[in-house]
Order: C-alpha cells, then structure tokens, then sequence
DNA sequence: AGCGATACGTTATAATATAACGCCTCGATA
DNA sequence: TATCGAGGCGTTATATTATAACGTATCGCT
C-alpha cells in the first residue's frame, strides 16, 4: 500500500455526528448498550480518518481521548459495528464509518490495493439476497463484499 | 463457533484432484510459476478437509507431507490462491479448495458462524459486476462475497 | 439503597502473519 | 554441458493483530 492519503467523501455522503447520534441513541435502545464516551470518542476519529482505521496505528500516533490500549480500541469499534455505525474490513483488519447508516445491511465496498482507499457503495441488496436466499437453509446475518482492485486515481 | 465438523460436500460438486492438476498446469505456465510437492500437499488437504483450513491448525495437528513452519504454509496456500484452485476466507483466517475452479472470479460464500461451515455457491457474477461497473472507475480484480450467518442445519 | 447488566482499565498472552537470508532447483540459453 | 536468473523452500526471528481475565466503575431499575 502506497500511502495513508484519503479522499474526502462528498459532504453529502457522510452523515452528520447529529445523525449518527441519532442512530446511536436507537440502536442502544433496542439492544440494552450504553452510548459512552470511548464510543462516540472512536466514532469521531472514524468520521475524521474518512477511510479505513488501524487499531494498531491509532495506538501508535498519540489521539487524546482514553483510547490506549488494544482491548479498548477493539471494544470500542465492535460497538460501532455492532450499532451499524461502523464497518469491520477484514481484508484490512480495519474499522471505517459507514456513509449508508439507514439503508439496509448489505454493503459493497471497494478496496483499492493500490493506494488503500476504500469506497462504499450504494447495497447491491436484491441481486445479492436474492443469490443467497436460492440457498434456502441459510439465513443471513451480515453481507460484506469486498471487492478488491484499482482504483481510477491510482491508475491515472 | 460450536465444533469442527463438516458436511461432506457432494461429490459432483467437487473438483477431482486430476480436474485440479489440470488447471494448476494451464496457470503454472501463464504465470511462470511452478507446481511443487508443497503445493499438491497443500491442495490435498484443503481437499480432503473440505472446509475452511486455518494454518495454525494445521501446525498443531501432525499432518505429514513437510508443511512444518508458519511460512512454508502460508507459502503453498498464497499459491494455490494465485493459481485460482483455493480461497482464502479473510473473515475466518483460513483457506479453502474452490469447487467451481473453471468459473469467473466472483464468488460467494456462505460462512455459517455456528458451525463454521462455508459453502461455496455458484458466483453471482452478473449482478455484482454490473454494481460495481456503476462505480465505473474502479477495476476490479478480486470479489470476495463473505456472507456470514446460520445454516439450516444450525437452525434445525 | 441494593441489585444485575453493561462497560472500562490494565496486564498478560494468544493467534496470525511476514521478514530476511541462505541454499536449492528448474529451465532457458549460449 | 556450463552458466545464469527466477522461482521456491527451510529456518529463525520478529511483527502484527486480537483476546482473556479480572477487578472496578457506572447505569438503570426497583
């Protein structure tokens, strides 16, 4: 991987801290969590990254806010995720905001191997669930499609 | 994730070890790579696990065949990934034969998070291809569809 | 006030993956 | 057949990523 740089998101894309409270406040609701300051604390660092995040990488640069050590990086992250505020790479063992907090779960993600960029794209939801559900037996909890290429700046 | 076992995949399914020789001869050569001892090892064991194998696994279990260190392993499965004749699943850090080897790139998995069985279903190409065409930029190379959930045995 | 569930801080350790380097082997070519 | 370069393997060490375990704190409820 080239280099760390990001491209912004157009403003449009990215949802407001006010939304993803929002949403926050809901999904803590019905799941019996607690919104907490580690939480929103990592939140902020996801919208202020605008790309994939490193546990390991936000130890070693020195962000203030009381996340210092790995278990509570990952703890932190993990209630994201598990709120749908936040996406786990697994090609990347990486965490990066999700754009598309109210749509549906299913989401594409393009990774470019070349630089480390990674946009998130509008769902492919019905061709995708409809491939799977011809699978009767299975029931589907998350969709995580990475798709990994180049992108347009790097071959440029 | 509850146990080890793994379904039998039918047999029409999978890919013989001749249909599997084959194709690694056709790669080896575009790619100017070499089919070695380790590598049909490799293969062999991905076959007769039929199911996602993890290398650390493998080192603790007392397989023969010479596949003994860390690297040696991760080696001869990055081939078989290279030469299309295996997966490597990042959401459960294991490897995987591929049973549609002759078929395009894209492929879906159905990653049960009971069990730990994967099954691979027949690639939703089309569809997925046409989604990420519309980010019209972005060449793919790879398409890993990992959808995790609960197969219908876990459910029954 | 007391209780149960959720969360956090900390230390230690487990699990996963790669770097680096020397030697070997294959196959092309002179 | 002698040489050479690329690809591959064995080995040791180390880097990177992730979790276990346990005590303490805090929240929401009755």
């Amino acid at each position: 991987m080239k280099n760390h740089m990001h491209h912004p998101l157009p403003n449009a894309l990215r949802p407001s801290l006010a939304e993803a409270l929002a949403l926050a406040d809901r999904r803590c609701a019905e799941l019996g969590r607690r919104w907490t300051v580690s939480r929103q604390r990592a939140l902020e660092i996801l919208l202020e990254a605008n790309g994939p995040v490193k546990v390991y990488d936000l130890l070693s640069s020195f962000k203030p806010g009381g996340l210092t050590a790995p278990a509570t990086i990952y703890r932190a992250f993990e209630a994201l995720v598990d709120l749908g505020m936040a996406h786990r790479i697994d090609s990347l063992n990486a965490y990066m905001a999700r754009h598309f907090i109210d749509k549906a779960q299913a989401t594409l993600l393009l990774v470019c191997d070349q630089c480390g960029r990674v946009d998130e794209v509008a769902p492919p939801t019905p061709a995708l669930l409809t491939a799977i559900k011809a699978h009767s037996t299975f029931l589907t909890e998350t969709v995580a499609v990475e798709a990994h290429g180049c992108c347009g700046d790097c071959r440029a």
